[in-house]
DNA sequence: ATGTTACGGTAACGCTCGTTACGTTAACGT
DNA sequence: ACGTTAACGTAACGAGCGTTACCGTAACAT
């Protein structure tokens, strides 16, 4: 025996490498030489280390995925009541930090690379259902009051708020700030706090604002 | 003289051809050859009707806009009342039909690139700030109770809506149907046509529903 | 009818890509 | 200390890319 390599530290610090090419030089600009040489190494570790490339992008995405599901975890686990734990986690997920910049970007090019790969696409579907859940059991939680269907509207109206702030905030954050996010997501959760307008489709709005009253989850900005 | 060329009608052309490419092998399968051959040419024609491949996804890029701005001045011109013309416009914007299929993947390729294309990002910046000021204007349109401030914000949060939703339903359109989005739209609208919240941050919301009643924009509903 | 002109096709260039075959070298057991 | 073994680097291959130079040819003016 000789020279016993960590090959899983090494599949991570290429996943790594793999997400700054990709903020940087985009889906185009991601080559296994520039995976390489941002990881100090040569393409000879990095086809060593993956079976080829798309095996390589497929493990930086599934990574990709777990830290974004850490980052939710501790938003959850962090703050006490339902409803605050709903409102960290989403907050969380539009909140730009130097770390999410480049995440978002990395986002982006995965996203454009899944619609022509089958197996990203999968990927895609299985992890963004996974938030999707996320959200719609946060919402059982810190709202009760909402009827299963309109429940999971809402979390499919604030899953894809979260994607299209990110996505729109990647390539202006000029006209999409960080406090223009952090309102849009406290609106819808404050709306969603008061009674649905036409609740089961019967009569009118009932306007019941709910135990905690409807100005809970406004009162949190920062 | 000799042999005149209608050159729009290629760069035209081209670009419908550079689309269907895009949405069909994604961002890494648009090559001249690939475009020349959707289009019935060679790469010649493609290179004379444009200077390098950029220009052509340059143009492309434009043209996309202009026929999803023309869809929008469509929705527009063809609802009554203010209020369903906001309606209207995005409920067309998140609207799956066979031609915006193909549109949600060609966006998501567009956006992919002007993650590392500078001139592909300010054509995007450019794009979708007049997609949010028209949205913008639909609103103080519709809703004049709302505030400025607060109208800014449910503007943004509303093209963040459409953006998602589309890239989402691209993606997994059985997690993401046509009904659901429509639903999602329709359900912010009416909450914004419910009074806001915390109006101007004074005391609590006024419900003011406005004069053509709070149900108006749930009922227009197919 | 015919010469002229430029439009569009052909084919090749240089380059870079993913991938592979081979050589080098570093770490372990003995 | 040293041979063995596998990890990693080196270098090259074939394919495909954007781009260019060149040529055939179709359409107009005369």
């Amino acid at each position: 025996m000789a020279r016993p390599r960590d090959i899983d530290a090494h599949r991570q610090r290429l996943s790594a490498a793999t997400w700054a090419v990709l903020a940087q030089g985009g889906l185009t600009g991601l080559t296994v030489r520039a995976v390489a040489e941002r990881a100090g190494c040569t393409t000879g570790l990095v086809m060593h280390t993956f079976a080829d490339k798309a095996a390589l992008l497929r493990h930086a995405r599934t990574l990709l995925h777990q830290r974004t599901a850490e980052g939710a975890e501790q938003a959850e686990a962090t703050a006490t009541d339902p409803r605050s734990r709903l409102h960290a986690v989403l907050t969380q997920a539009v909140t730009v930090t130097d770390e999410k910049r480049e995440e978002a970007r990395v986002w982006i090019a995965y996203t454009a690379a899944a619609v022509a790969d089958p197996e990203l696409a999968e990927l895609h579907r299985t992890h963004n259902r996974a938030f999707l859940a996320r959200i719609d059991r946060l919402l059982s939680d810190a709202l009760p009051h909402l009827a299963d269907d309109v429940r999971a509207d809402a979390a499919v109206t604030l899953v894809a708020l979260v994607e299209g702030l990110n996505t729109l905030a990647a390539l202006d954050p000029t006209t999409y700030h960080t406090d223009t996010q952090h309102r849009a997501v406290d609106d819808i959760l404050t709306r969603l706090a008061a009674a649905h307008p036409h609740e089961h489709a019967s009569g009118p709005a009932p306007l019941d604002p709910g135990p905690p009253g409807p100005t809970a989850l406004g009162d949190q900005l920062p």
